[in-house]
DNA sequence: ATACTTATTGTAACAATTATAATCAAAGAA
DNA sequence: TTCTTTGATTATAATTGTTACAATAAGTAT
C-alpha cells in the first residue's frame, strides 16, 4: 500500500518535471509511511541520521513542492507548527484536545453541504476540510484514573 | 443583536470572576460587531486611536481570556496569523482561495458525522469545525475579466 | 567538457506570539 | 480613608516557526 502510494507520488513528481533527489525521496517516503501527520521538524529529526547535512530549509522547500504538486496537505491547528498529511482518499481528522493526537477516519464526502454553501455564498467550491475535537480513549482512561 | 451578544458575553466574564476593563470591553465589542474574523493585529490597529497606549500583549492576553471563557474561537489557516471568531450559533466558513475572504454560512449540525467518528475512533466528541474552500464571486468575475 | 538549470545548504531575516518585569488600577480589610 | 493585595496593562525581550538569500553542489543537455 505504502509502496504503491510512493510510486504514484514519484510518478506525479516526474511528470511535472520535478527532480527526484535522495532527500525528496526520503521526505516523501517518511510522510507516507508515518501515520502521524508529522511537522517539518519531525521530518527533519527523523531523517537527520540518514542525511546528517540536510538543512531544515530543504524540508520546508520540498514540503512546498509537494504541496504545489497536490501530494500533501498542510494542516494548521492552534498549536505552533503546521502538520503535513499525505493526500490519499477523502478522510477527516479527529483531534484529541488533551494530547494532540490526530486520528484519521473516513466518511463519504459531504457533497450536500458543499452544494448548499455554494448556493448560499455564490462561491465555486474546490474542497473542504473538517476536524472533530474531543478526548481520545487513552486520555479518557488517564483522566478517570487521576480522579 | 450585537448589543445582546455583548451583554451576554460581559455577563459570562463577570460570572467567572474576570474583571471587565475598558480594553476588554472594547476588544470584545470590536470582535462582535466586526463581521470579518479579525486578526490580533487587526484588533490592535482598530483600537489604537481609542487606546493609544494599549499594548499588543494586552490584545493577545485578552483573546486568550476570551477563548478560555468560550467566548471566541481561534481560527488558524495556512496564512501567518490566527483569526478570531465570536462564538454564536453553529456556522461554518467558506474561504476564498484567491483573496482570503471568509464568509459564514449556517448548516444544521453534522451530528451523524460526529457519531460515526466517535464510534470509529473511541473519542468523546466535544465539537467540530469545517471549512470549505473555493473562489468567491468577486474573484471569479475578476478572473474572467483578466483572461 | 562546458554551460545551464535546479537543488541543497547554512545562515540571516522576519513575523507572530509568549514570557517577563515593572507599573498601574481596582477591590477589600482595617 | 489608607493600606494591602490581587489582577491588568504596558513595554520590551525572548522564542519559535518559517522564509529569503547567497553560495555551493549536483544534474542535465548541448
Amino acid at each position: 500500500m505504502t509502496e504503491v502510494h510512493l510510486r504514484d507520488a514519484l510518478d506525479t513528481l516526474k511528470s511535472t518535471g520535478v527532480r527526484i533527489t535522495p532527500q525528496r525521496h526520503a521526505i516523501l517516503e517518511f510522510i507516507i509511511q508515518s501515520m502521524s501527520h508529522p511537522t517539518a521538524d519531525d521530518i527533519y529529526k527523523a531523517l537527520e541520521s540518514k542525511f546528517p547535512s540536510m538543512s531544515v530549509a530543504t524540508v520546508y522547500n520540498n514540503l512546498r513542492v509537494f504541496r504545489e504538486a497536490g501530494l500533501v496537505k498542510e494542516l494548521t491547528y492552534g498549536d505552533s507548527s503546521s502538520r503535513f498529511d499525505f493526500v490519499t482518499n477523502d478522510h477527516y481528522h479527529m483531534i484529541c484536545d488533551a494530547c494532540g493526537k490526530i486520528v484519521d477516519f473516513h466518511y463519504p464526502g459531504l457533497d450536500e453541504v458543499e452544494h448548499l454553501a455554494s448556493h448560499l455564498t455564490g462561491f465555486d467550491v474546490s474542497y473542504h476540510r473538517m476536524e472533530i475535537y474531543g478526548v481520545c480513549p487513552t486520555c479518557k482512561e488517564h483522566a478517570t484514573k487521576v480522579q
